[in-house]
DNA sequence: CGCTTGCCTGGAGTGCACTCGAAGGCCATA
DNA sequence: TATGGCCTTCGAGTGCACTCCAGGCAAGCG
């Protein structure tokens, strides 16, 4: 992401990448406060200052007094942040993806293994969901029918 | 489960209740060392004593010894909670569930509740996780266009 | 008999992912 | 000018789910 005209996230901007509509974006702007970005993303400004030093976020724009100024792009980003942490990926594996997106794209074979290796997981994990979904069936039959059939 | 005859899993235990064929259980016996359990289940023994005292067991035997002696309907309850605990149950509301096991069948209704919601979160995270995949596969398929164009 | 192995206990320690507090800066409005 | 509100950094604290340790007992083997 060292190259980066800030733009809505209607184009493809190649490191962030494929973004389609997301979540409804209040205005047609580029620049938000960290309390803005809070009401959109749910996290605390806590999380947020905390995810840029450990590097997690890639670099955010400063206002001329030093505040911070997020652009979609970011919010893309966080999102994208978001539904890997409900995964249930580490932290630490998303800093070694952000490292890696500011590395710039002679990464993108490393990316793409790390995202494939993610996906596997994600589709195990769905598995397991299913099967638990079995169990929680049969038991929850089970007490149904005590119910009317005592 | 004050009332516990110790059989297989075959029968419908009414309190850990409806358990189908499991993982296969090595041999016809009733009684298993914590060693063994931990061969079965993939917890540790550490683990294993904890969940004891924090009520997220329901009282395993004990030998002439003092040692603990798992029977399979022990092996079920801690597959059930192993499963219930990949959902992202707190181990604090499966020691509820647990509570509600001890007490009888008086609390048929608010164990059903109880998984009732389960299903619920369990049916949110998989639609979660679906739309994760989705992502992962935009991005995968982004970096893969980019791999044969370049 | 001594050694090893396996298990026991209570309590302390670990790692992760936040989460909060303290102390202070900037700025708009009253 | 002062008051409130939101911002900053650094560092410490929290909650969860384990995880480990020290010290000790009991059984089996050479």
């Amino acid at each position: 992401m060292q190259s980066a005209p800030a733009d809505t996230a209607r184009t493809t901007p190649a490191d962030i990448c494929a973004a389609p509509p997301r979540h409804p974006r209040p205005d047609g702007q580029d620049s938000y406060t960290i309390s803005e970005v809070v009401a959109f993303t749910g996290l605390t400004a806590h999380t947020l200052r905390w995810y840029e030093r450990i590097g997690l976020m890639p670099h955010v724009d400063r206002s001329h007094t030093g505040q911070r100024r997020y652009t979609n792009r970011d919010l893309d980003w966080l999102n994208f942040v978001t539904k890997l942490r409900l995964t249930g990926m580490p932290v630490a594996d998303m800093v070694r993806y952000a490292e890696l997106v500011r590395q710039g794209e002679t990464t993108y074979a490393e990316r793409r293994e790390l995202l494939e290796s993610t996906r596997r997981d994600v589709l195990a994990r769905i598995a397991e969901l299913h099967d638990t979904l079995g169990v929680l069936d049969r038991k929850i039959g089970f007490y149904s029918a005590e119910a009317t059939a005592p």
